[in-house]
DNA sequence: AGAATAAAATACTGATTGGTATTAAATGTC
DNA sequence: GACATTTAATACCAATCAGTATTTTATTCT
């Protein structure tokens, strides 16, 4: 078994539930593995929650900066958020990345230093995005960019969290 | 040591920490108790957190039900809440309801069930104050009274989680 | 004071956690 | 075919979890 499958098999399982209640054993129980040839791939179940959330950013949170940064419209661009958070069947179990961001202090400090990282890249994106717009005169308002981003990204959480 | 000063001293543990993050043999060392001695006066674990959780709504949870039946107009009401969350020194750990919801699942089943009660009863009361508002004509809108409900309560979660 | 009773503390159980030492098997090399 | 090396699996470790059986201490009643 490829370290990548052995990954999206955690992956899967991280998702499904809180990654707090998903433990090594199970892990390698599903994935037919044994212990050793997963600290063998991964180190340490920090580096395997590493691993799986830098996957997950590859393969899900991508489409997330991808709409953010498409250049369409605010209108556009709230809706294919909404569309995401409300009808991405990739997000029928909730956000992996809110998952582990909720339960960061059980992660270990790889893991958690990540989850800071991607956050703060999510804010800055969303900031961004809000900037060009009120540039392009699409949004006007006195709320400053950033508390824009923190109440837009806080209001996709909600909605994905509350499916 | 009387019964209930036990209960406080677990509430004040599971609200600073997260409740899943504190052991029953963690909770008998801070309060200088022998686990035996919890036991025989509360049964199991289930039942400490369940006596901590209604003891946290007499405690806490009882002033936002007054604040939302006292009568007030929207905007009072609205600013109260609001103080509440994000000004109440009780708040700064955040609120131990919205940790034992969040982690619901980690909890024993008669506590899970009294999650869910409470909830309901939150929820009840919103839907029964903005009901009141719009009888009065203080609040206009097509907005069902359950919809706005959920909104106006996860907008307070969101209020005192981020805190 | 001495016996009976209630309470509490020590010390344990069995299960589960993340992590690893040791052993077995498979693979490559001569 | 025999030897060396790498890979993986079994079986284990110490720590921690909720919960309890046993023993010791304190109290009460006669």
């Amino acid at each position: 078994m490829a370290d990548s499958d052995l990954r999206d098999i955690a992956m899967r399982a991280y998702w499904r539930a809180d990654p707090a209640d998903v433990s090594v054993n199970a892990i390698c129980e599903m994935a037919g593995v044994s212990k050793p040839s997963l600290y063998r791939a991964f180190g340490s179940e920090d580096g395997l929650t590493l691993a799986v959330l830098d996957g997950y950013v590859e393969q899900v949170l991508s489409d997330v900066f991808a709409i953010l940064q498409a250049g369409q419209d605010l209108n556009a661009t709230l809706d294919a958020l909404t569309e995401f958070a409300c009808a991405d069947p990739r997000m029928e179990t909730g956000c992996l990345f809110y998952k582990m961001r909720a339960g960061k202090h059980r992660l270990g400090p790889q893991t958690w230093a990540r989850v800071d990282e991607i956050d703060a890249a999510g804010q800055a994106a969303y900031a961004a995005f809000l900037q060009d717009r009120r540039d392009a005169g699409d949004w006007s308002g006195a709320l400053p960019v950033e508390a824009g981003a923190r109440y837009l990204s806080e209001q996709i959480a909600l909605a994905i969290t509350q499916r």
